[in-house]
DNA sequence: ATACTTGCAAAAGATTTGCCGCATG
DNA sequence: CATGCGGCAAATCTTTTGCAAGTAT
């Protein structure tokens, strides 16, 4: 919250721009989200929002948060990942598409770019005659 | 069923090596989970393997393909995909590993292989201090 | 014979929703 | 003040599981 990251134009501004109405649960809900803008290994699911959300106050239900988080991902605001393991995972959108790399021993979640890989998707689609709307890549790796 | 495709040394077969009982059930199970080694964009669901089942043999319980289906992902046998859609899609394995693309209007799945891209992924991990285990690659993507 | 399988229905886990009082813009 | 939002609990949806009975090897 205090270290802002070039992309933390405030979370709060960004949803009031878009008309939404500011409740206080959705002001917490925002700002834990925006710690995934500073920790790129931060990619909570619904229950670890909630569980930091009632730390903050505790006139939160898992419902708001559900439907906040569902709202955010509809606006563009926040993604939604589901690495295998039943239950989803959101982080904020950045303006630069990244891949997910899961270390399944630990769980730990790296966040990485590579232009070229970008380039080949695009590539491979218009091959087969589409257009390339979204994509993930996950590499589920072990430390070496 | 009637055509072989060059991977299907038949599954039945398979599992037998394996030591899985053969009940009946688990036959026609496997049966029909050998069309998608034919029908490259057919990758059903629990309930459409149920669904189809039930047609050949009332004897058979949605609970059966669900143990059954998990069953043979854990024996490598077949494998789970999620495609952003809530239920797990089934299809059996091959030898060569490929990757889908989805298309968001119309639900069908296209698989490709590329070999750039395959490389790509050992290689990013590799530079990342991980050793690849399993990947996924999904391209969402509309007609052109 | 005996350990593994199945069907059924209940349970579980994640997510959604109806209702109604309440807060925001 | 009007419309949208939140809490609560019930409802959904997918998947799992306990139990008693049946079956493959």
């Amino acid at each position: 919250m205090s270290k802002t990251s070039p992309f933390a134009i405030s979370l709060e501004k960004t949803c009031q721009d878009r008309g939404l109405r500011l409740t206080d649960q959705r002001k917490i809900i925002v700002r834990l989200l925006e710690e995934t803008i500073s920790d790129v290994a931060f990619h909570p699911d619904v229950d670890e929002i909630y569980n930091r959300a009632i730390k903050i106050d505790k006139r939160i239900s898992v419902a708001t948060v559900y439907r906040t988080v569902k709202l955010l991902e509809e606006q563009g605001i926040i993604e939604k990942h589901d690495f295998k393991a039943g239950k989803a995972r959101y982080e904020v959108s950045t303006k630069n598409h990244h891949d997910h790399l899961i270390d399944i021993n630990s769980g730990e979640i790296i966040e990485f770019i590579d232009d070229e890989i970008e380039d080949l998707k695009k590539k491979i689609a218009k091959k087969l005659g589409y257009e390339l709307i979204d994509h993930r890549l996950e590499l589920y790796c072990k430390k070496k």
